[in-house]
DNA sequence: TGTACATCAGTGAACGCGCGTTCACTGATGTAC
DNA sequence: TGTACATCAGTGAACGCGCGTTCACTGATGTAC
């Protein structure tokens, strides 16, 4: 039965969203089009009412998952909330390149954009606040150098530290490279 | 038709190393049984005379992919070629490491310690370069975390140069990274 | 404001397809004599 | 060494299943009068 226009257009953004959380919870192809729907209270059927398909599903949630993202507090906080045991064992609502980025090489070039801006747009982000709290100390190309040197190391952490099956090594993983990243500094 | 003892050995090696290689190429999922048999010159239906299940073929090419690591040569060669261009397109050969972490969130219990074990044995042979290399000067502790946080860094810019759609981006990554590993040494 | 009807968001059965897995069969291997 | 036969590695058709996608249908929405 249909419904109204603003019902729909919820619908629409309830399905991105909770796209969005289990393709980074359980990955874009271990995930169905029908659990979508479900997640979102409908239908499989319906589905291609809103999107062209799954791949532009993907897309769309990967925009959403990157959209509302505010300027970083502080390196070190940034560098403390991301290497958390909270940030580790909630992939869903957690980082999108750490939990995406080995499925994306083979998903569609349209998603892979959306991946590549979304880092793109982290790297200035983090270079912008080493920036700040370095002074003018560092050149815009050791600041972008120092983002990607360090935002590497947080992104291998956290996958390695989600795909060991032993907790201690994942804390530990965590742990040392945040203390890694902090004397690295000095 | 029968084949001899030592050709059916050959056959089964055959099949392990073909899946080591398309399954980093191309992940476990992406990646069919009937794939792999036909990579290895075989047909599908002699599958579960080998193995007694895809899993336990997953297991077993992780295995076989960590089997014969050599000693590093020196912690700055490593590097090179972790981050090097060569080790970025040639996924089927690389690190199992940034080529499964993140799909083995999802597969068995039996492959998630495989590469439990593969991932502490990287880091045991990086702590050791890292401590020929600095003389006493380093605690074990204090070298195991440096071995964490470089080993870190390597593999999420190895995964991220992998994901991004846009080449120069995959090159900064595997160089800035390089040249941060190497600047935070000093 | 109230009625008549065209629109169209959502439903659920159905599609073709490729997956992991099973199984009856084949024919070369390797053993017993 | 040569023959007869049991074994069993590999074949290819078939299985049930879940996937992405399609489609005829339903009934509430929203517009025209």
């Amino acid at each position: 039965m249909k419904v109204s226009r603003e019902q729909m257009a919820e619908n629409r953004q309830r399905i991105i969203t909770e796209a969005a959380r289990l393709f980074r919870e359980q990955g874009v192809d271990a995930v169905s089009v029908a659990q979508v729907m479900n997640a979102a209270g409908l239908t499989h059927g319906g589905f291609y009412g809103h999107f062209k398909s799954k791949a532009d599903l993907v897309c769309q949630a990967v925009e959403q998952m990157v959209a509302h993202e505010e300027p970083l507090p502080s390196f070190a906080a940034f560098a403390e909330s991301y290497l958390s045991a909270d940030h580790w064992d909630n992939a869903g609502e957690g980082c999108p390149t750490a939990a995406l980025s080995l499925e994306f090489r083979h998903q569609s070039p349209e998603a892979r954009c959306a991946l590549t801006k979304a880092i793109e747009a982290q790297l200035a982000r983090i270079a912008q606040t080493l920036g700040k709290e370095a002074g003018q100390d560092l050149s815009g190309e050791e600041l972008r150098r120092q983002a990607i040197g360090k935002w590497s190391a947080m992104v291998g952490a956290l996958i390695m530290a989600r795909a060991v099956s032993d907790t201690e090594l994942s804390e530990e993983i965590l742990t040392s490279t945040r203390e890694f990243l902090t004397h690295a500094d000095d």
